[in-house]
DNA sequence: GTGGGATTTCGACATGCATCGAATTGTGTG
DNA sequence: CACACAATTCGATGCATGTCGAAATCCCAC
């Protein structure tokens, strides 16, 4: 597997986080992530295929929405939600609060 | 010209808002109206064709954010910024306040 | 009605993206 | 090492989208 990357807070943009933000499948991982805290891949619960929900997921920590550690042969996910509220404050909260 | 068509504030939908806001053009569309109140679509300042730039206005007209009404020959384009506000609190007005 | 300006619609094109199954890589265990 | 499991990558496909110029539509003034 090569290294993940993670973009800077600084250097991620609001149409990037509202593009990532603005997809169903995306959407319900980042509800998921912001009510169990540490996600693993597998225990998602989502409409698409597994290779599907990896492009996601890659999609999401790419925008700088998700942090992403190895922990064994699983993979823990969680949402950087500090880190967007000092980017964009507001934002991400408010969707989330969003029914 | 056909009827032109404003979705109703409960039939909005986060991803297909946020979808709207998820473009450059889209965006710095959306903040020249909430800073000029209604715009003329000539009037905008976008680095795209005007038929692109209507498509966008379409866009967002169809998403629910924008208010379209026809002045003689122009139209007058106002955003939608206090019926989003009750439909997801906070969301449009924190992106507005982003950086 | 004729003309002109504002805006939209109509193809057309290139690009991007969500999706899948199959193959691959990575990690821990027997 | 061999095997099983987790997750990603690859290749392909179909659909959506941003973009443009040209043509069409709409509205007002003359």
């Amino acid at each position: 597997m090569r290294a993940l990357h993670h973009p800077d807070v600084a250097s991620v943009t609001l149409p990037g986080m509202l593009n990532a933000l603005a997809d169903e499948v995306r959407l319900s991982v980042v509800r998921q992530l912001a009510e169990a805290g540490g996600v693993v891949c597998g225990q998602f619960d989502v409409p698409v295929s597994m290779s599907t929900l990896s492009h996601h997921l890659k999609v999401l920590r790419e925008a700088g929405l998700l942090r992403v550690t190895p922990e064994g042969s699983f993979r823990r996910h969680e949402l950087r939600l500090a880190e967007m509220e000092t980017r964009f404050p507001g934002v991400l909260t408010s969707i989330l609060q969003a029914a």
